[in-house]
DNA sequence: TCTGGGGTCCTAGGACCC
DNA sequence: TCTGGGGTCCTAGGACCC
């Protein structure tokens, strides 16, 4: 088939595996990892999934099938999985050219692979996987096909059946494209979700083969205009998402928590939000970018419903900076008054968050930074504070809006050690 | 009695993703 | 008692302009 092959190279069961590398008996064993503070769970091993645990389930819910099998349990720990994720990603781009690989999520990536002989794409998938998981430890599936959103599904086929395919599938015939898009739930393809699932269910529409064949018209009436028709004719293996440029840099950070416990006091939503405004700012100068507009949110639990009912509420301000920026005292500084205006005494607040946009390069705001000695310091000054927390211990150096005790802090009673990122936490050989 | 048309920019909100 | 966090893209509709 004409055009350009593209693969997408996703690590199978992520967190669990990062958590079993590091703890070998776990092997074959089930093993899940939870969300912040322990509410969700957010990665399971292939035998956790056989016994019925459920994705995204709150883990009170499945404690019962959890203890009687004894399930490895573990709180998230990014800095481990972070790490992990750049040296499967830094392999890929050892092995296929970094110009070719698009990271799409930390534990997804596309690789462009137009360039290579169609006869042999089988072959090269599966050295592509054996060596990252050589290398890395790290298991992947590999999905090859004419468009993202195909190689999306071979993917997945490839994963459901890893002793059938050996962890990786090729679609290029049109016959092969048929047959995996007719095993393929609309519920399961790349870019349908409950509603567009539920809405094409009705109209009699089950598979991915008979969406494939709807006209683009209808597509752009039904499924959401041109992302609709986009759809259509990447099933049709026309690819129209097209590889994104690895150099892109987000338009949006954001840092947002669920509180351990219920908070009430501003005080503490205040040292909250400035050590989330701190954490995004670390984020917004790692990409060298400064922001335009800073947005505050809380959630409180709302008062319609039952009294155990889960019904989150958000509140939203917002301001516009003077000029963008990425120091995190003056972003603080533009924080604090958006928080006392969402604040109301005696209400029960669950979440708050923080959102950075209008997000720009930080060259463009150096004539002003150059204007200014005292800014220019500034800068230097942060740039050392993300040094310093870098490598040392989280937040050893903070501002004291961020609050001393943080008794809102998160719970995460089963976190593995970081052993990659922490000296004092490094894998010790038994 | 009559009540244009088109362009641009911005924001809120929906839908989806991992 | 207990339900995550961080993103993207698109559309509709309002405000404003000529």
């Amino acid at each position: 088939m004409a055009g350009g092959m593209k693969a997408i190279v996703d690590c199978n069961n992520f967190y669990c595996a990062c958590e079993r590398l590091f703890e070998p008996s776990l092997v074959n064993q089930p093993v899940v990892v939870l969300s912040n503070n322990d509410g969700c769970i957010i990665s399971r091993s292939d035998e956790a999934k056989k016994l019925g645990v459920g994705m995204a389930a709150p883990y009170y819910q499945n404690r019962d099938i959890i203890e009687k099998n004894k399930v490895a349990v573990f709180s998230s720990n990014y800095n481990l999985y972070g790490d992990l994720s750049m040296r499967v990603m830094d392999t890929l781009r050892k092995l296929v050219g970094a110009d070719k690989l698009e990271v799409y999520s930390v534990d997804e990536s596309f690789l462009d692979l137009s360039h290579l002989p169609p006869a042999e794409l089988s072959q090269i998938s599966l050295d592509l996987k054996h060596t990252v998981e050589q290398w890395t430890g790290i298991a992947v599936s590999i999905g090859v096909a004419p468009s993202k959103l195909l190689s999306k599904t071979a993917n997945r086929l490839a994963k459901k059946d890893k002793q059938g395919t050996g962890g990786v599938m090729v679609l290029q015939t049109a016959d092969e494209i048929r047959e995996a898009l007719e095993k393929t739930r609309v519920d399961d393809l790349w870019g349908v979700g409950r509603q567009f699932a539920f809405k094409l269910h009705q109209m009699g529409i089950d598979n991915g083969w008979q969406l494939s064949k709807m006209p683009e018209e209808w597509a752009r009436k039904n499924m959401g205009g041109v992302v609709g028709v986009r759809l259509i004719r990447e099933l049709n293996g026309i690819p129209c998402i097209p590889m994104k440029d690895p150099l892109e840099v987000k338009k949006m950070i954001a840092t947002t928590r669920m509180f351990g416990k219920p908070v009430f006091s501003l005080d503490e939503i205040r040292e909250a939000v400035a050590t989330y405004t701190s954490r995004a700012a670390e984020k917004l100068r790692r990409q060298s970018c400064a922001a335009g507009m800073i947005q505050v949110f809380v959630v409180t639990n709302g008062n319609r419903g039952a009294a155990y009912e889960y019904n989150p509420q958000s509140r939203y301000q917002y301001c516009i900076l003077p000029h963008a920026s990425s120091d995190t005292s003056e972003l603080i500084r533009h924080a604090l008054p958006l928080t006392e205006l969402l604040y109301q005494p005696g209400v029960k607040y669950l979440k708050a968050g923080v959102i950075l946009s209008q997000l720009v390069p930080d060259h463009s705001i150096q004539a002003n930074l150059f204007s200014n000695g005292q800014e220019n310091r500034r800068r230097i000054l942060m740039e050392a504070m993300d040094n310093i927390n870098f490598s040392q211990r989280d937040d050893i150096v903070k501002y004291v809006a961020s609050g001393l005790t943080r008794n809102w802090k998160m719970r995460q009673e089963m976190r593995s050690k970081r052993f990659t990122t922490r000296w004092d936490e490094l894998y010790e050989v038994p």
